[in-house]
DNA sequence: TGATTTTTATACTGATTCGCATATAATTAT
DNA sequence: ATAATTATATGCGAATCAGTATAAAAATCA
């Protein structure tokens, strides 16, 4: 009796969202459409729309994944705990993975990159992307705490909070320039120098 | 003699161009109509053609324009030489006037804003992107290496090139974060831990 | 005045957009 | 088997999109 009751769908909705996230991942929400998605999935469009709503509220369920997994990756290079230096290392590096997106695909980050356009026009989008925003900033605020409470910190009154928005802001432009495939930019020489300057060696 | 043939044009050229970038600002490059762009000149569309092109040759010339207005700013403020820490700030000041265009709009960064929407479909449009990251990192690795020639720097041994992108990262999150209009973000002690981690104090 | 040149104004085109209405297919419950 | 339920497939419709064709308007030149 586990079964549901009618026609059985004919797609897994988590695998579906991930098809619609990539569609919306490269061309933006406004550049995205639902034609696209629906060939990216496979669904046709009056399904995409009982299982996930109207295309906004689609975008968000994608963007709402991709922060979920990101943040939980991010999470993991920070709470490996093998000293601050090494963890913020592991944490671009977890970044810059996704944001070359398995090959080099050079995508930058999906939120930073796509909800940026939208702000504007959409304020729950603005707010989906503040409260992202605000969730790096966290994360990284805890670890910077954690460090100093550990004497990791040269100097002992750097707000941790501060900081986590300084190492917020190399993530943030680390998005930007993969997705700008700048060519004279050098990930590994960049978060390698950041990292240093932002722990004052 | 020095009037042209025809009949005269009925707008400005620069006053066009200004008012299409803030549409274009405002909306992104996907999500601004030519008709929202023909409301907002006082141009039919076919003057628009006339004028500037294509839709996307509109665009290009719009970021142009504010990308140049923008760079000559923050070149104003690097090359005061009022000393390396009050220049960086005063910086970040212009570059967040401009991203609060004026008023408290919120806008952030045309350029990165908006254009990192594109970069997968348009390759022209990637490529400005990159061009404009650069023109920013150069203008501060000149000031870096100028602070290092002058003894401004604790460490003689920094990369007046890496302290430039990480500079430029700052920038970077500060066009996002103002255009997220995130709550928790203070501007002015962002830009003063900012500068003063980045000069090692 | 009349020809030429340049811009503007109106309106059209063909394509694409999102959303939904309707009909059909596939499953479970009775 | 028949009914009920859930999902799919086809296709419509109203709106919007970018770009252009055509004609009128406003200026200069001869």
């Amino acid at each position: 009796m586990n079964r549901r009751r009618g026609r059985p769908r004919n797609y897994e909705p988590d695998a579906a969202l991930e098809a619609a996230l990539c569609v919306f991942w490269k061309q933006g929400y406004a550049g995205a459409s639902l034609d696209d998605i629906s060939a990216a999935t496979g669904m046709a469009r009056p399904s995409l729309y009982a299982a996930f709503g109207d295309k906004k509220s689609l975008y968000r369920k994608c963007l709402d994944k991709y922060n979920r997994n990101f943040l939980e990756k991010l999470e993991a290079a920070l709470s490996a705990d093998a000293g601050i230096e090494e963890d913020l290392v592991n944490f671009y590096k977890a970044a810059a993975s996704v944001y070359r997106s398995g090959d080099n695909e050079t995508l930058g980050c999906a939120t930073i990159c796509t909800a940026m356009n939208e702000t504007t026009s959409h304020e729950d989008i603005q707010s989906d992307l503040a409260s992202a925003l605000d969730q790096i900033d966290t994360i990284l605020a805890r670890r910077f705490k954690r460090a100093r409470k550990q004497g990791e910190l040269k100097s002992a009154s750097a707000d941790p909070r501060q900081l986590g928005q300084l190492a917020a802001a190399v993530l943030h432009s680390l998005a930007l320039r993969i997705r700008a495939d700048q060519s004279s930019f050098n990930d590994k020489a960049f978060i390698k120098t950041s990292v240093a300057t932002i722990l004052n060696f």
